[in-house]
DNA sequence: ACATTATGTATAGTATAGTTTACATTTTGT
DNA sequence: ACAAAATGTAAACTATACTATACATAATGT
């Protein structure tokens, strides 16, 4: 929908998990790398499905992991 | 992405919102009717920035009002 | 009974999320 | 220095979220 207001910590969050690569974070989540390149890079934001998985990858809820700056 | 595992309490929380109409809630998150109506329902999830937004409405956390079964 | 407002359904079109493949660059280990 | 693993970038494609328009049905008020 919107532009780009949202932001997160997956960068963090992977070495904050036994450095954990971009790869494992992929399959860990039932997605491919590139997605999770584009969403770490801010490319696109993850559908609300995907933004669950990787949260519950980490432990941590969607708010903890994905910031959204209204706009 | 994958099939249909999100659901919501957006109904109940409308009602409990002042008796809030789809089209406010629409109107509060930014979007058409047809996008809550189609939410609402479950014929699809939101994209992430939506559900933020509409969760903003309720003044709630998107895990209080979206809820993920895992498949 | 009538008008009005709220909700359900449908369909075609647009925007964007996610895949796939491929290759370049950076980082890490020996 | 070299190989191997991790990351960055790109382009064409597929899947799906969202819009726009339209009309039907249900609920509410007078």
């Amino acid at each position: 929908m919107g532009k780009d207001a949202i932001s997160n910590h997956i960068r963090n969050l992977r070495f904050h998990h036994d450095e954990m690569t971009q790869q494992q974070l992929a399959d860990k989540a039932g997605v491919t790398r590139q997605t999770i390149v584009a969403i770490e890079k801010g490319n696109y934001s993850p559908s609300l499905e995907l933004a669950f998985r990787i949260a519950r990858v980490f432990g941590k809820s969607i708010e903890e992991v994905f910031q959204y700056e209204d706009g």
